[in-house]
DNA sequence: TAAAAATACTCCATAGGTATTTTAT
DNA sequence: ATAAAATACCTATGGAGTATTTTTA
């Protein structure tokens, strides 16, 4: 049993004749009758009565009529729902991002998104980076955004930002007036850093490095807020990203001038993978809006240190 | 979109592989390939992620799916449908008949029908015979049964019974005690006929003519029943068939002997009409009762003649 | 290297076409 | 005589096959 044989059979149905029915179909009516033919074989009964110069349906065909419109009506139905799908920029979106990144950069991006698509429904898993790249590899999440680079070829990544690193001091430490100082400057302060696995503690140990400097680490925590909480307390120094400073703080903060005291932010999907216009248009979106994110990020930190 | 396609996608995505689909489709897996490609192709956009080593459904076929299945369950339906009905003894069955048989005939042998066949649902239609033999042309009837021969090739006519005609007479009438005479002893009597159009009008006005009589028709009437109950009153005498005796009248029936003093019934159906299978049971079961009917219309005659 | 999908080609089954016959009006 | 469906025969599209390449894990 073939579509076009169905098409025939209702084409038939619909004109009484065999003659018609090809015309409409856009066959030649032994073409047609040959498939007609066919579909009666396989179905073992008539579904027409030839009687001579006119063409009705049997009984069976009476009851096989509908049925033929059913499968065809499914399949238009099918047909259009894609066309229609493929056009439109909405349904799920899952997002992942790292802890470190979520909390500064998500928000803003996400709301003008909303507004711009509101047919679009998010999803925002926030873990640390070799989970994001597994749950990538699975399929869970479209689209991350996390610290570049990331090792796994399978994977498509574009940088978005690079930032600057900062160091955050207390307002009444020594070096509190300095807009900008070296890690070398830190080599006496005790160290507040984010917790083993979050990457930007691998950022700033790196930095630490490069630097010569041994940091003694006497606090650690999973989120800048933390951090920033203790060193405004006068806990001691830590390092954060550009977009991590909090103007209201009791801290102050201080451009690393350090060579590579930076990190790259930037978007990651599967290779391979094929991308909604939500996806593609998320993507889009994120890119565009990065300059108002890092701008905002600086008018802050431009505000807390003048 | 052809219906092999969505059976091969159905099959990728419920085994997430090409070639075990292709293994389990039973074709090679380059040709499943193609048919996914092509399929893809005519809906603009991929319906797999192809991930290395592993398939995944995109968004989009995620939701062509299901859709894709209702297409082949629909399809599966109306075989099923087909199946079902080709096999099935029910369903409407509409009978002509004409009304010198239809009281006589129809009853028993349709309730001992509906009793083997309950499924099966009876419209019953009497007209006189050209209005039956227009309305199996115009499939508006399915089996009529009427008096034979007719004219028009387009039917197909089988014999049912053949039936001695009677001449009616009252009970005191100086012929009543004859079991059998001929046309000619009633030369002299008035006549009581069916209405013109009825076809066993033509039937005992043929029978006269061959026996040079040209009766005085003095009433007519659409049914036997009122002929007789005139000719109970004394009003003159009439011609039925056998199958018209009604014990309970007031009448007297001797069988005429005449030449072709006979009629005979059988079924009509409009050649090259497919039936279905209860048209064909009821055909068959009417054959079967024919004895029966004759038999009853018999012994009704014996008991009013002894 | 092994396993899976894509590519390249070959083949043939069959849908579809043309010409004609049959059938019924 | 005409109109419609069936039949006969031919053509060619495209679905399916085999062999091979490409890609990735």
């Amino acid at each position: 049993m073939e579509l076009h044989q169905l098409r025939y059979f209702c084409a038939v149905a619909e004109t009484g004749s065999f003659s018609r029915a090809a015309e409409h179909s856009h066959v030649s009516q032994p073409s047609l009758s040959q498939q007609i033919m066919k579909l009666e074989d396989e179905l073992g009964a008539r579904l027409f009565d030839r009687l001579g110069r006119s063409v009705r349906l049997t009984e069976l065909g009476k009851t096989f009529l509908p049925r033929a419109r059913a499968v065809l009506h499914e399949l238009e139905a099918a047909r259009g729902d894609v066309a229609e799908r493929k056009d439109f920029i909405g349904g799920p979106v899952t997002v992942g991002v790292i802890p470190t990144v979520g909390p500064y950069f998500l928000p803003p991006v996400l709301t003008s998104f909303s507004r711009k698509f509101p047919q679009v429904h998010f999803t925002v898993i926030e873990e640390i980076t070799p989970v994001l790249l597994d749950r990538l590899r699975a399929g869970a999440i479209d689209v991350a955004i996390l610290a570049l680079p990331i090792r796994g070829h399978e994977f498509d990544a574009a940088p978005l930002l690079t930032e600057r690193l900062f160091a955050v001091l207390p307002k009444n430490h020594k070096l509190a007036k300095r807009k900008a100082l070296s890690l070398k400057d830190l080599r006496a302060e005790p160290f507040l850093l984010l917790r083993d696995g979050h990457c930007f503690r691998d950022t700033a140990v790196a930095a630490c490095d490069r630097a010569r400097l041994h940091p003694q680490v006497i606090f650690e925590s999973g989120q800048f807020s933390s951090l920033l909480s203790m060193v405004g307390a006068g806990m001691g120094v830590s390092i954060v990203p550009e977009m991590a400073i909090e103007k209201k703080s009791q801290c102050r903060y201080a451009h690393i001038t350090d060579e590579q005291a930076a990190r790259t932010i930037g978007t990651v999907v599967l290779r391979g993978r094929s991308l909604t216009r939500a996806h593609l248009a998320f993507l889009e979106h994120v890119r565009a809006n990065k300059k108002s994110v890092a701008n905002q990020a600086l008018r802050i930190q431009f505000k807390s240190v003048s």
